[in-house]
DNA sequence: TCGTCATTCAATGAAATGATTGAATGACAG
DNA sequence: CTGTCATTCAATCATTTCATTGAATGACGA
């Protein structure tokens, strides 16, 4: 750690940051602060982690700087610090879609035709929705929906994606979305309602890329 | 290394880009390549490193598809894999530069006074030699400079700073440039014609940045 | 074919990172 | 003041990363 010049020791600071998304757990809970503030032990739930494990990876985000923490009685609320951590991690998504070979192998092997989800973007979406054309979903759980959601999107949580499609008009199509790009459930999703007759599509990312667009978003009642 | 979900085995591939920017090293040699494709050897030369070294880190880079290799007969070229690394590398340090306290205190304690150091912009820069007003100076290496540089600059190598500025006009201000927005040639250019009774402004970046912006780049003749 | 040279590989040991466990801290409620 | 609960700290061990050394590879020129 022997600073020997200005440049190494600054290197050295943007190394940490690196670093610090070094990790898929951490790139994890990245994606989950993204869609809003939670404490140590609701991250720990979502992801399926000891706390202590968590608590851990969050020092190391925060001395990077990527997030922030408010105490709020006996709770730590960590977030984003903010909008330009999810630039970073989006412009090393682009590296790695781009270079790196394993991630083309990946994507087709599991999200199975992705040529044919041909994404929405959000322009089209917002012109499809101002048409009245389609409706939308948000497949996250509802704690994450009413943290923020685009505005006319209906909560329907991946699990209930069978029922909700009973009633819905087969006639329509579905657009889905969840916690961004590589999110899971809206390819599940629209797997899902593709094969029980539907037409749907995804939007080509998630809430935080929304948001960060600088796109309203409304909050529950 | 065991494969559970499809986001999980991305996430470690994106971790994988990361990890390859988490570490001083080889974002120094990021820095370099940008300048210009290199050879193993050069690369090592630059950075004062054993080859050997080098030749590590830039297969940790390229797996990360960072660099790309181009075999040259006995040389093996490495560069950067597109403009898409600059950005990756570019977002890194606007999170470091906006959340590490450490990066400011380091910028205060070496980069003396760089608030006084006012940079010139790269729009700024090119009204400026469209109306003559300025000398703008490379202060890279030549080997460098004949790679790329701004049309109209003078390549004058840090350790020539102080023999070129005696015959500089001493009433016409000098902007410099090297690598990068924290080459610290750059700012000993500056400091140094400052204390020579120049006036003399920084860049707000290098090279790379210019070249990446899509602006015109001159080759050695 | 042989020697030379750039690069990569393999092996070693030192250092850092990661997961787990259990104990310590710090804030709130009673 | 005491108990409870969220979070952090400390200690451990397994794993990975890093730098160094010297040997292997692979292409060129004689």
């Amino acid at each position: 750690m022997s600073i020997r010049n200005p440049k190494q020791a600054l290197y050295e600071q943007f190394a940490i940051v690196a670093k610090a998304l070094g990790h898929p757990l951490r790139l994890e809970m990245i994606e989950h602060l993204a869609q809003g503030a939670r404490s140590v032990e609701a991250l720990a739930a979502k992801l399926g982690q000891p706390v202590a494990n968590i608590s851990q990876h969050l020092q190391a985000l925060r001395r990077a700087g990527i997030v922030s923490a408010e105490r709020d009685g006996k709770f730590v609320h960590y977030a984003l610090a903010d909008e330009s951590v999810l630039d970073a991690f989006a412009s090393v998504r682009a590296v790695a879609e781009r270079h790196v070979a394993e991630v083309d192998r990946i994507v087709r092997g599991y999200f199975d035709a992705r040529d044919q989800m041909l994404p929405v973007s959000r322009d089209e979406l917002q012109a499809l929705m101002r048409d009245g054309l389609v409706t939308l979903i948000d497949v996250r759980p509802p704690d994450e929906f009413a943290l923020g959601h685009v505005p006319g999107a209906i909560n329907v949580p991946l699990s209930e994606i069978k029922v909700w499609s009973v009633g819905a008009a087969a006639d329509r199509e579905v657009v889905a979305y969840c916690r961004g790009p590589w999110c899971v459930m809206s390819f599940e999703a629209v797997s899902a309602l593709r094969s029980l007759g539907h037409s749907a599509r995804r939007l080509e990312d998630g809430m935080p890329e929304w948001k960060a667009a600088g796109l309203p978003v409304e909050m529950a009642a």
